[in-house]
Parts: C-alpha cells; structure tokens; sequence
DNA sequence: CTGTTAGCGCCTTCAG
DNA sequence: CTGAAGGCGCTAACAG
C-alpha cells in the first residue's frame, strides 16, 4: 500500500519541493525539457481543445511534466485568468457540532465543481470582518458563502451591498442577496406539534437572540404550532438568549421560574437545549416525566444525552450543497434565482425520548 | 453605529465593486489619477521605508486610493513577492468540539503574524489529499499546520519528506518533521491518578485506534500511573475503540462486559466518554456512584452533561498558537527547534462531578 | 524622493 | 498543429 494519504504522484511532487528548495518548476522548465513552446505544454497539461497536439507530443509533454514534479502555480494562473477558483465559507464557530454537514455539503459542492473550499472562523466580528476583507476584497476566493446565523441583521447589509459573489446561507435577508434559507419556521413548527400532540398545553420556547433572523423564523414556528392548537402564549413563555449551552441554561431557569412552570420546551438549538436539560436536572426535574423537550437541529450528540434528546433535523448538508452551487452559477454569469428555499429533504422529527405526556 | 462588522473603508469598496463590475480598480488607476508613478503609490501605500515621499504626495495618494476603492490584488501580490501570506490549517473534523481551541490560537497567532488562515476539512482521506495537493503544492498557501490526529503514521510520513512549510500539530513523528506537541501522556497520567487518589483499583482505559499516535501517548500515560500505584493492567482492562459517541459507547459496553467490572474508567477522548456514559446509563449504573469516569479534553459540553464530567483540560489553544509561530519562524527561515511540547499551561483536571469513591 | 524597467508564472490571441 | 508576443497587477532593483 502506498500510503493513506499520498498517492504517487503527490509524494514524488513534495519530495521534487523539499529536495531541491529551488523556485519549484515551472512551465518553461518543462517546455524546454520536452523540446517545445510553453504555451504548448500549457495547453496540453490543460486538455485545450484546441490543442490536439501530436499524440506523441502530448505524451512526451506529459511525461516531462511529470517527471520534472511540475505543479501549475496557483497564483499567477489566477492572475492571468482572474480568478482563483477557490471559495471561502465563513461560518460564526467553525467547531459549531451544527456546522459539519453544511460544511460536508459545501465541500462535497465545492470540489464537484472544481473548487477548493477554505472556511474562516468568525466568531469574532473583528476576525470576520478581516477575512471579508482578505479573502473576497483582496481576491484570494471568487466568492463567499456566509454562514453567519449569528450576525445582525445590519452586519450583512452593510457588507454586500448588490456583490454578485456572495451567497448568504439561511438568512432571510430585505433586498437582493442572493440567499439559500432552510425552512425553519417549518421545523420548528413541526417541533412544536410534537410537544401539543403529546398532550401539552402550556409549551414554552427557548429562543435565540431576538435580532437573530434565524431565532426569529423559529420562534414564529412555534407560535404557529400553539396557535393552531388553540393554545395562547402568554407573556413569558418565550425567553430569548443565545445559541450556547450556558445560555440554555440560564433560559431554562427563567422559565423554571414562572408560576405555572412549561410542562414542555421547544428550544431554538441544540446546545441550548443541552443547558437547559442540565438546568432541569439540576431542579431536580426529570425529563420527561416532569418536563417534555425537542431541540431544533439533530447531530449525533443528541443521542446520546440524558435522555436522549428528540429533534428536529434539518437539511444541513443539503443548504451547504445548494449554496455553493448557487454561488457558482452567479459567478458564471448564470441568472438563476436570487433565493431558494431547500425543501429536500424537509425537515423531521427525531424521536427519541424526551418527549412524554404531560406530567399529572 | 456603522454596522457592526462592515467599518467604513470596506462598505465603500465593496459598493464600488459591485456597482460598477469592471475588473476592480489597479494600482496604475490610483496611480493615474494621483498623477504619480505606479511604483510610488506602491510603494506609500505599503509604507516602504525608502519612500518618504512628501508628506503631500502622502496624503493625496492615500486619499485617491481610498477614493476610488483601492485594494491590492492578493494574486498580483502573490505571483511578485513569491508568498502568499496565508496559511493552511488542515483538520479531521472540523466540527469537533476539541478544535475551536486550536484554531482559535492558531488564528490569533496567524493575524498577529501578519497570515490569513484557512481551514481545510480533512475528514475524508480524498479530501484531505485534495487539500494538500491544492493549498501547498500549488502555492495558494505558505504553508500548512497539519492537526490531523487522525491520520496514521504512514500517511504523514509519506507526505512530508523534509518539507520546511508543514508543521505537525501534536504527533510525534520520528524524522526531522517539524512538529509541536502537548504532553497527551503527562495528561492521561493525571487523569488516571484521579481516580486511583480516589480509591479506584480496577481502572480501565476506554483508548481511540491502536495506531494513532495521540492514543498510544494516552494509553502510555494511563499505564504510568497505573504501574505507579502498584496496579496491573490486564488483559482487557484498555480497550481500543475510534475518538467519537458510537464508539465510545460500544467500549463501554465491551468493559462493562468484563468480570469483574471495573470501578472507573479513563477515556481518550471526551466524545468516546459522551457516549460511554450513556452506554454506562444504559445499563443501569449510575455514575459516579457505580463508576467513575475521567475524559481527556474538556470543552464547555462537559459541564452540561449527566452529571457533569471530570475532564482534564489541554493546552489546545497554545497548541495552535506556538504551531503557527513555529511555521512563521521557519518560513523566514530562522532556524528554531525541530520540534517542542507545549507545557505552559499544563494539563489540569478539572474536577466535577464523575468520580466518586469505588462502590462497596 | 520619484520614475523606469524588468520580471513573477501562466494564459491567450495571433501568426506561421 | 505549434511558436511568438503581450499582458494580468504588483514589486523591486536601478537610475535619475
């Protein structure tokens, strides 16, 4: 076996680099090495289709090239073309457990079409802003995925103005960004269900930051479900806090405190969710003998918790998928639509065990 | 406020690109319009040390280039200075809970530095392959920071050569491969000793993939303290499973099959023990009465779980950042180490709620 | 202090 | 089918 990772090729093209620390070889290197004009050999390792060069000098061009550990330089292809060909996807925390299948989805996109993906962290404001700044504005990817559920609203208004190069992932954004959004209205909703199809009637939310587009979107979902089910929700029954597991749990104390307490919570995140089971818990009530749950989004953590947590999973791999082939389609001067909603797979509740009849 | 991400100087730009599409404005436009040489706007505008140009010159060179929406080109650059002033930071998974530290410190060392970082999801052999090829060897990276845990010796092995622009994050790599570590053996160590300082006798090692270097460092540790404290390691008694929930789970129950049982157990890593803990739950013990439990890592989940897992905490963070300055230094080709082991900080338990006394 | 002159490595007409 | 020539946007000597 010749290695996991290295195939033949790339080994021989590192060991050529290390050993020698000279500039690395360039196409003129091989086109004198083969006997003919660099812009031949760039046409033949490029499969120009007019280039149907001699077979047998397709062949020895090839062979030189390879012989010789010739790898094109990104950089001054892309000068010469202006583009790169790599894409950048900004996303709040990249080790969000959320984030691995928009990721898989984007990356699978990505590489299908014949990019290479980057993502950024921009979990701080300043570090996003920076990599906007260093990765689109400087040029160093064509185009922008951004991933940041967690940014106000003003934020990405501001940044993209009409830029064609940037689609915004499940952020239902006024004007013309191009945006692919999941239906999390939808999910929640159907979250929500859960709980008044188990029999209860006072449901509280656990919600994000109420200038979160996607907090929004959900919390809508859920008044829907209680309405529709003939159920108010009064003053109180929806706290808004953020995305983490402390904040679910502070969140969950607040509703813990209201006379009568939520026979059930619908919660806007997973790591939210997970707090406020800890919190829960540590009121002594137990889940769901005391108190019914569903998380929005599902990851495999979910299983695996106290007791195993219903929720709703969304089509994440599926959003990073269709965005990335969005932004390619723009960026080759498609049309398309300015925004998409994925529907498929739609969203589904993972039943696990945290739901139950209301208590008494 | 002006937006909380876009500040001035962006939000113009970008708008100038987008309205008009044309390729951007160049450093001959400002240059034109400012009625001097390309060469000076250059060089005022990168603040090279022999142009001190007339203060007026200054100022109205800054002024048109912010003017016109001026900014430099990244493969322009790349293709004349030969370096690209970014980086590659290649993970498995991106989305484990562990690496928020370690790209959080290597992205603060990387701005400091004067590097944009990118990071390449290397989940998948192909990808991870893809990712190499595409970032280093083609030039759209310096240099690359490899936390690729995962990956078995051969792979990297094959894949480094004597390469100066990769530095290895915490595998210890026979060869002159520039590489930084932390003390995963010193951690476990500590870990173990936890839970004979609490009693315990019959301690087992919930361990990630027999060929993974980070795993056997575990292992070696948790054996140290093991022989130490005069205790023996049977047959069994470590049992080797992959770093994630399922597999954490399915090694429990293999320990959980044993006879006698063990009165704790030691886990490679903090997902493994996610899952461990529910295989543990599953089958009625009940933590830390029944068992005890310590995970390597920590992360905020840890708090959240049921109950609250005693974990020992690594320095990830510094990890990242001395594996980026490690990379700087030898890019600029100062000489430096070969290798170093972060110590400072050094791994702490920290004490929750999963340890107990032995049952009886 | 500032302008001139060459490239960096590759792609792309345009001739031959 | 292939070679010659120019340019992508920027930097870096070298003159003036």
């Amino acid at each position: 076996m010749p290695g996991l990772l290295g195939e033949y090729d790339l080994r021989v093209t590192a060991r050529a680099r290390a050993a020698s620390l000279r500039p690395a070889v360039t196409l003129a290197d091989v086109a004198r090495e083969a006997g003919v004009d660099q812009s031949t050999v760039s046409r033949v390792l490029r499969d120009d289709h007019r280039a149907r060069a001699t077979d047998e000098t397709r062949a020895r061009i090839r062979e030189t090239a390879d012989r010789l550990g010739y790898v094109p330089n990104a950089s001054a292809r892309s000068l010469a073309v202006r583009k790169t060909s790599t894409i950048g996807l900004l996303i709040p925390n990249v080790s969000g457990v959320i984030y691995a299948d928009v990721i898989k989805g984007a990356a699978d996109a990505a590489s299908a079409l014949g990019y290479v993906l980057v993502v950024a962290d921009g979990s701080e404001l300043g570090r996003a802003n920076d990599a906007v700044r260093k990765l689109v504005l400087e040029g160093r990817v064509d185009g922008l995925l951004l991933a940041s559920g967690t940014l106000t609203d003003q934020v990405t208004d501001d940044l993209l103005g009409s830029t064609g190069n940037v689609v915004v992932l499940n952020r239902q954004i006024a004007g013309k960004v191009p945006q692919v959004i999941e239906d999390d209205e939808y999910g929640m909703y159907l979250g929500t269900r859960e709980l008044v199809d188990a029999g209860h009637r006072r449901i509280a939310c656990l919600a994000g930051p109420p200038d979160v587009d996607t907090s929004r979107r959900r919390v809508k979902g859920y008044k829907r479900a209680m309405r529709e089910a003939g159920l108010t929700v009064t003053a109180g029954l929806v706290v808004h806090h953020d995305f983490d597991e402390a904040s679910g749990y502070a969140g969950m104390l607040a509703l813990l405190g209201q006379q009568p307490q939520p026979t059930a919570v619908a919660a806007a995140s997973l790591a939210a969710a997970v707090g406020a089971m800890a919190a829960a818990r540590d009121q002594g009530i137990v889940i769901p003998d005391d108190l019914s749950m569903v998380a929005f989004h599902d990851a495999p953590l979910a299983n695996y918790l106290c007791p195993p947590l219903t929720t709703i999973a969304m089509p994440l791999e599926e959003l990073g998928r269709q965005a990335m082939q969005m932004l390619h389609r723009r960026l080759v001067g498609e049309p398309g639509p300015a925004a998409v909603t994925v529907s498929d797979p739609s969203p589904i509740v993972v039943r696990r065990r945290s739901v139950g009849p209301p208590p008494g």
